[in-house]
DNA sequence: CAGTATCCGGTTTGATACTG
DNA sequence: CAGTATCAAACCGGATACTG
């Protein structure tokens, strides 16, 4: 029941390669859920709320067909995501955040909030 | 003085479009500077200690000279890190992150965070 | 040491057309 | 609507050799 890595403050860790070398290793493993250029996107979107597969298609810009299917395919198989078929005419599909995946959530806030912080000083200078 | 987006609690844009593109907007601004395969690895290294380019080419497993030393100008246009050229025998070059890039630090926590506990989901069952 | 230049093959992607 | 199939083009990314 041992940790993987344990955090320490800055101060602690300044010379410290092994934490480090356990700290990539952890954001390793979070890039290959959450890597690439697209995925990260759609689980914002449904961390607001579940949507249809051609919702998806209009609210994250620039994502093709193909590449969207394959990302929601991935999603869910790690579990972050949930798909469900509703039996209306014609079909329709609801995409729609786990628990799990709402865990998420917090992160999320916290890179949307980063990314403004960004934009107002390079930019809005 | 405006916010671009101020995210809300949950429950309270269950049904709001706008805050989802308002967060996507944002989202997509910290991926253009820290998305693709290695930068965030590369900060994670240099928030740890400054570092060699040689270092980093050990460090980060797999990155290659050539796409190290692009993304290292990339982060450095982004005033995420800073390259100190010293004036050794031979050359050395010492990359480390700036105070700005610093504030990144908390994130990489949370996202080391999440990466330990959905390996214990997934694999450590 | 700290890179840059070149070649080159594999992956990813976008368009388009198609299916149930 | 919600995808899948196909294909060519674009985009990396690695290995190697080279420079100051």
């Amino acid at each position: 029941m041992s940790k993987l890595v344990t955090l320490r403050k800055p101060a602690e860790c300044a010379t410290d390669n092994t934490m480090c070398t356990a700290s990539l290793k952890a954001i390793q493993d979070i890039m290959d859920i959450l890597g690439g250029k697209w995925k990260i996107a759609i689980v914002t979107c449904l961390c607001y709320n579940p949507r249809r597969y051609s919702e998806l298609l209009k609210l994250v810009d620039g994502i093709s067909g193909k590449v969207l299917s394959r990302e929601l395919k991935d999603l869910e198989m790690n579990k972050l995501i949930v798909r469900t078929v509703k039996d209306t005419q014609p079909i329709s599909v609801e995409y729609a955040i786990t628990e799990y995946g709402n865990t998420f959530k917090e992160l999320i806030q916290t890179m949307a909030e980063w990314g403004i912080k960004h934009r107002k000083k390079i930019i809005g200078k």
